[in-house]
DNA sequence: CTCGTTGCAAAATGTTTGCAATGTA
DNA sequence: TACATTGCAAACATTTTGCAACGAG
């Protein structure tokens, strides 16, 4: 499997675009974590980061977010707060979202088998052709119930 | 099972609030139609609708939204515009969305017995205690299919 | 060298809020 | 009558965009 750095740069190749600096930092910050983000915890966390040694505007990120979506290198995710959500999910398996409505921490969870089993009989009843799905639980997470 | 004006009523008598005419309009609009809907086409609606007899600013929309949230008469809904997204859902059973990525329509489709068995069985492994839980699926619709 | 890209600041868009007038219970 | 509510307009927050300087290929 290709890594994200080949996709976008491809991606970028084919469509006459060019891989700046910026865009590479923005890519590199993320997918350095698992946190799902919006535009300014990025912007924050290139910041802070020192081996990023260019500065990257908000206008850019504003810019780049339509691309990597686009390249399908991330995708909206359900949002906690009121901010535009995202979160990379090249190379990253389907799964379900167990959000805590107390801590706001987010689980993933693969049960893979069911929850495929399920998305494609619905699709299949309504003669439905996929291209992404979404499972989003949302409750108190076992640390949050255990703590009342 | 009790109407949706009961319901609000009893939220706001209890929370020392007035039912106001503006607030019965909007909830009326919110349940008159089965579509999801943002600020602005709440606000269109019921400008558009001669039975509706006072004028229903934005900003009475914007500060009643929350009230239908916190009565759980509403909730937040995956969004098709850029626009914050809303849907009914008391006395409206769970159910999955089928959202169309051309045509932008979205199928409603319960298909109780095998989605909550996956949703529970997800949250038993996780020990969660679910309030809430959404399954959308994003693709092409039968009728966009077949139109290619 | 040619165009696409960047940062900036201004504009556009969406949402919240202070306030004086009004309405509900 | 007391106090919550309304519409307005101003404030605020977020996102987009025009433009001149810059940079990748």
């Amino acid at each position: 499997m290709k890594d994200y750095n080949s996709v976008f740069e491809e991606y970028l190749q084919v469509n006459n675009l060019k891989f700046t600096e910026q865009r590479k930092i923005i890519l590199n910050a993320v997918f350095n974590n698992h946190n799902h983000f919006c535009v300014d915890t990025l912007f924050e966390q290139i910041q802070s980061n020192d081996s990023f040694q260019e500065y990257v505007s908000r206008a850019t990120i504003y810019r780049t977010i339509p691309l990597l979506l686009e390249a399908n290198l991330i995708k909206v995710s359900e949002k906690l707060s009121d901010k535009e959500t995202y979160e990379h999910c090249y190379g990253h398996p389907k799964h379900a979202h167990l959000m805590c409505t107390i801590c706001n921490r987010i689980i993933e969870e693969d049960e893979d088998r069911l929850m495929n089993k399920v998305i494609n009989q619905i699709a299949k009843k309504n003669k439905f052709k996929i291209t992404d799905f979404n499972i989003c639980i949302k409750g108190e997470c076992c640390d949050c119930q255990s703590k009342k």
